[in-house]
RNA sequence: UCCUCGAUAGCUCAACGGUAGAGCAACCGGCUGUUAACCGGUAGGUUGUAGGUUCGAAUCCUACUCGGGGAGCCA
């Protein structure tokens, strides 16, 4: 006798049937009569479920015949075509463990759940449909990117997650710390001395390892990091969590160009290769989620994505007839209301903007020849918004240290960053993508923290 | 953080100043191919919390807590 997977089972079933078989996973319903009856099993490595028929030839047929949902069974029989319409195949059962009951009050019914209620039981809302979908999702992902980097030979940098620099620069950092709240040590003027603390100074968790990530770019070239990101900026938004997700590629002897070159490339093949490895997934996002999730990420693997300029934009948004709520002009920063006209309305596809004015972009951008916009650029896409931000850095050394001056930084704190100007200092280039926001735009999922496994939000650190 | 909407049975919702209900889940029973199974029955509630108005509050008012949507910040 075999043991099998559901996974196994769809894939290849004529190799199991009429066979016997053993197969363990999670009850999702029982339908019982007075001799017989059916239970629906899914064993997590497959979207669809496997029909097992079990009657009263079984020894604990009243125990089975009364199963939870959600308990945990390992069932013994043979693989059989089945007569019902909605299944191929199914389990004749001869004998049917408990490994592990349920109980009365299991939280998750057959019928349909809201995301918010589902999310104050994330430790059970992976069984359902869409958690399963979503995470498997989220998994290929995540191995599709890694993939694409690697097969073009990027170095893969794990990138510190405490960091010592608070010149980041890219909003509220959470403060790391071993000492003692209620007895905080002081210096002569008052303040806490953080010279006592457990790194002798200031320590946060990261808000981004672009900086890092720099760092080895100019000695490997082309280099990327895929790791945790934490801000701690009160954001109450379906776009926002304090712990992300970031994929931050560099490349080095590059500019803006290869940059918007790379990030389309990236895209593309990881939604390619989420269609064709997560088929049955994205088929129920299509059908229970969004109904034009499959053509729209179809069409957008075959189209070329938009590129304007800020300036352009500009002239697009004055041109469109809209009200919008915020004024439109050169000088003012693009709002959400901007950006969905641009990538919703006028380009229907994803669209890169870029060349900014320098006032609203960080620091170690680089200074276009026009000396008041900066090499960035941002991938807007339908649905979700800004899903990429980067740019071309600023790689020489003069400029960057009269923008440091300029914003009122203080350069000390910078003396690692300036150092790779010093020696070699190359043209490069990187962006930043959010995973999530990746991951929402995949899905059709519309809410960030539906696409995280334990998500931490304002005011939420449950489980 | 600001604006806005919401919180009623385990879940999804109804009742909108006058005795809190339904479907599903649970429990008991029936049913020989079900598949959001079906049929009958039972049980389940200080209406988010704290105040206030009223003869009377789930319903009106105030504050708070939590949640949704929009905005800002950004990935």
């Amino acid at each position: 006798m075999e043991t099998a997977t559901v996974k196994e089972l769809f894939a290849r079933s004529d190799n199991y049937l009429n066979k016997k078989i053993q197969i363990s996973g999670w009850v999702k319903t029982v339908r019982s009569s007075k001799t017989f009856g059916f239970i629906e099993l899914n064993d997590g490595t497959f979207f669809s479920n496997l029909q097992i028929v079990y009657d009263e030839k079984l020894a604990n047929f009243q125990e089975i015949a009364r199963l939870i949902t959600g308990s945990a069974i390992i069932a013994t029989g043979e693989l059989v075509e089945s007569p019902g319409a909605k299944q191929p195949f199914e389990l004749k059962a001869e004998r049917i463990d408990i490994a592990g009951h349920s109980e009365p009050d299991y939280p998750l019914q057959k019928k349909r759940h809201t995301f918010e209620y589902l999310r104050t039981i994330a430790h059970l809302r992976p069984r359902t449909n869409t958690f399963a979908a979503v995470f498997r999702v989220r998994s290929v992902a995540a191995y599709a990117i890694h993939k694409f980097f690697q097969e073009r030979d990027f170095v893969h940098v794990q990138t510190p997650i405490i960091t010592g620099s608070d010149a980041e620069g890219a909003g509220e950092m959470f403060r790391v710390t071993t000492l003692d709240f209620d007895r905080l040590p002081r210096d002569d003027k008052k303040e806490v001395d953080f010279s006592k603390d457990f790194f002798g100074k200031e320590t946060n968790l990261t808000v981004s390892g672009q900086l890092e990530a720099e760092s080895y770019c100019l000695a490997f070239k082309n280099v990327y990091t895929f790791g945790p990101t934490f801000r701690a900026e009160n954001s109450n938004t379906p776009r926002h969590a304090a712990e992300f997700w970031m994929i931050e590629p560099e490349i080095a002897f590059a500019g803006l160009q290869e940059n918007m070159n790379l990030a389309e490339d990236m895209l593309k093949y990881t939604i390619g290769y989420v269609l064709k490895h997560c088929p049955e997934e994205m088929r129920f996002f299509n059908n229970f989620v969004d109904k034009s999730l499959l053509g729209r990420l179809e069409n957008l693997v075959e189209s070329k994505f938009g590129h304007i300029t800020y300036s352009e934009a500009i002239e697009i948004l004055k041109k469109s007839g809209e009200q919008f709520e915020y004024p439109v002009a050169w000088g003012h920063d693009l709002q959400t209301e901007h950006e969905r006209y641009i990538t919703e309305k006028h380009f229907g596809k994803p669209v890169f903007v870029t060349d900014y004015p320098k006032e609203f972009k960080a620091f170690y951008m680089r200074m276009n020849d026009d000396g008041r916009t900066v090499a960035a650029m941002d991938l807007l896409v339908p649905g979700v918004g800004e899903i990429i931000g980067g740019s071309q850095r600023e790689e020489r050394y003069d400029y960057l240290e009269k923008r440091l001056d300029e914003l009122g930084l203080n350069k000390k704190d910078y003396w690692w960053y300036l150092d790779l100007r010093k020696y070699g200092g190359a043209p490069h280039a990187g962006f930043g993508l959010g995973f999530e926001r990746l991951l929402m735009y995949l899905t059709g999922m519309t809410n960030i923290r539906d696409v995280i496994s334990f998500p931490r939000t304002p005011k939420n650190a449950e489980f």
